[in-house]
RNA sequence: GCACCGGUGGCGAAGUGGCUAACGCGCUGGUCUGCAAAACCAGUAUUCGCGGGUUCAAUUCCCGCCCGGUGCUCCA
């Protein structure tokens, strides 16, 4: 099957396949490294991992790059009030960046590029700018780039510039610029500013050049796919495609993928309105990643996600549901014979929905729509004991492509939210969790199978006061039974 | 202010010029259970922001308004 996904460049849905024939070729612009990322980066490479996931499925090779700034003006500043060079703050912030990503199951790319590892990149790429007088040197000794030699400025983000001129300048005493509009490429140090000495200079590479150079450098001077946040657009990857097309000639990246910022409880997500939530936050706060990755890829990355609690909530729920009829289909020992057809078809009819609604521009939501009516057929012909393990295993087939993409019928969560508290201890923010965690954690599963014993004695003896009484102790820590006929069921809540 | 995107049940949302407007969560009743939980069944929007227009027919197309978001500045 062949995705098609919306061009950002062209304005339309396209086919996306391997331009040359073995792997898709993708660049994704990945984190500053200054702080701990929140969920709305996280939505975006959550979606860049669904893609990535998709095109697997679909039997695409692909090769993802994916750049850590790990140089601007941030960093440069944290770095600074902490005393510390740069080299020595970000690694913290990138380990905990791959942390989070495995905390929510998102594959890493096959490139990692640093910026600071590619400066000798950056100046070759500034350099063959300058030899076509795309690029010039102001007072300062910064370097930025002619915008008006760029006739194509604009096509990405829709903008016309045509009416910048040269020497219609704006900020002509502090920067010296030739044009408001134009970029740096390379900033002088300020006084005492951590540089690089190179043939531009002394200075540091501006925002938009590494990506430019780390992109060719691992995909060549055209690629397939290039994927960001929808800020990204403008400025950031006009000014990639300015640069890259100004030096090679040649197109940059062919298609554009740009994920939708998402609002929480129903306003952007800031530090001023008190709704701004990393990863971690959340975990403290006692909410699975699973339910988290759940969430955030719940709506098609065009569309607009509103993070709510409330929405996560019932993601938890939607999840545990999901694991529930999992292994019901595992653990069961299901007749040998039956009349399996019906089954049979129902599964091969989800499954089909769920990957023509992946390839039709990753549509999610369809895509989880098709497995949830599977699971109520299912579950339905399973409590009319119509199941038998040809058509179980016919299911289960459809649920492995499911999980491919959505990875949550494997519970890790207890894993990540430990990890959480292990983090928030050693950094002194072990008051940030919430009660319910801690008691939570402080029950090993050991513990909890001797109480569970103790209920079953209690049971056995009808001693339904008792049994209720080590129920309720459990729910209070977050441990919910479940009893069946095949034994008793926990699971943390 | 200019440009672009969106406004669908209690919440999150899919979707379509005309079939009963997906799916998840929630809620109500029932089955099952010692009681629960899980699971299932039934019910839960005469209606898709508001006003106008096009059409035999609009939630779906067009215009205006209101609201939310994004870009124009660092930002996933």
């Amino acid at each position: 099957m062949t995705i098609r996904l919306y061009n950002t460049l062209s304005n339309a849905i396209e086919e996306l396949q391997p331009s040359d024939g073995e792997a898709l070729r993708i660049y994704a612009c990945g984190p500053t490294v200054y702080d701990y990322g929140h969920i709305g980066n996280f939505r975006t490479f959550l979606h860049v991992d669904l893609l990535r996931r998709t095109l697997e499925l679909f039997g695409t090779k692909v090769k993802h790059v994916m750049n850590i700034t790990d140089v601007d003006d941030k960093i440069i500043r944290n770095a600074a009030a902490a005393n510390i060079p740069i080299g020595e703050y970000t690694p913290r912030f990138e380990k905990a960046f791959f942390e989070d990503l495995d905390a929510l199951s998102v594959e890493h790319p096959e490139v990692i590029a640093r910026a600071t590892e590619h400066i000798d990149e950056m100046v070759k790429l500034i350099q063959c700018l300058a030899e076509q007088d795309l690029a010039y040197k102001t007072e300062d000794g910064s370097w930025y780039f002619r915008i008006a030699g760029f006739p194509a400025y604009g096509k990405l983000s829709k903008k016309d510039f045509s009416g910048i001129t040269d020497g219609a300048r704006v900020d002509v005493d502090e920067y010296d610029k030739d044009s408001a509009r134009d970029f740096a490429l390379w900033k002088a140090p300020k006084p005492g500013e951590y540089h690089w000495q190179t043939p531009l200079g002394p200075g540091r590479p501006g925002w938009h050049i590494e990506c430019s150079a780390m992109a060719m450098e691992y995909l060549g001077d055209n690629f397939d796919l290039h994927a960001g946040g929808e800020d990204l657009m403008f400025p950031h990857h006009e000014n990639e495609i300015a640069q890259s097309e100004s030096a090679t000639h040649k197109p940059f990246a062919r298609h554009w993928f740009h994920v939708r910022f998402l609002l929480v409880e129903g306003r952007k997500m800031s530090k001023s309105e008190g709704n701004f939530y990393t990863l971690r936050d959340l975990l403290l706060k006692g909410y699975k990643a699973s339910a988290i990755r759940f969430l955030l890829t719940s709506v098609p990355y065009r569309q607009q996600l509103n993070f709510t609690f409330e929405g996560l909530g019932a993601e938890t729920g939607a999840v545990e549901r999901l694991r529930t009829f999992y292994q019901r289909l595992k653990n069961t020992q299901w007749p040998e014979n039956c009349n399996a057809t019906a089954i049979q078809e129902a599964a091969s009819t989800a499954k089909g929905k769920f990957l023509a609604a992946l390839a039709n521009d990753l549509n999610t939501a369809e895509a989880r729509a098709a497995i949830f009516d599977l699971v109520r057929t299912v579950n339905a012909a399973a409590d009319a004991g119509s199941l038998c393990r040809s058509s179980v295993a016919a299911v289960l087939d459809t649920l492995a492509d499911f999980d491919r993409i959505f990875t949550v019928l494997e519970d890790n969560d207890s894993h990540w939210t430990r990890f959480a508290l292990e983090w928030a201890e050693k950094e002194g923010r072990l008051d940030e969790a919430s009660p319910e965690v801690r008691a939570q954690i402080s029950l090993s599963d050991s513990q909890i199978d001797a109480l569970i014993e103790e209920r079953n004695q209690a049971r056995r003896t009808r001693n339904f006061a008792r049994a209720d009484a080590i129920r309720k102790e459990l729910l209070e820590k977050g441990i919910l039974l479940e009893d069946s006929k095949e034994g008793v069921r926990w699971k943390r809540k």
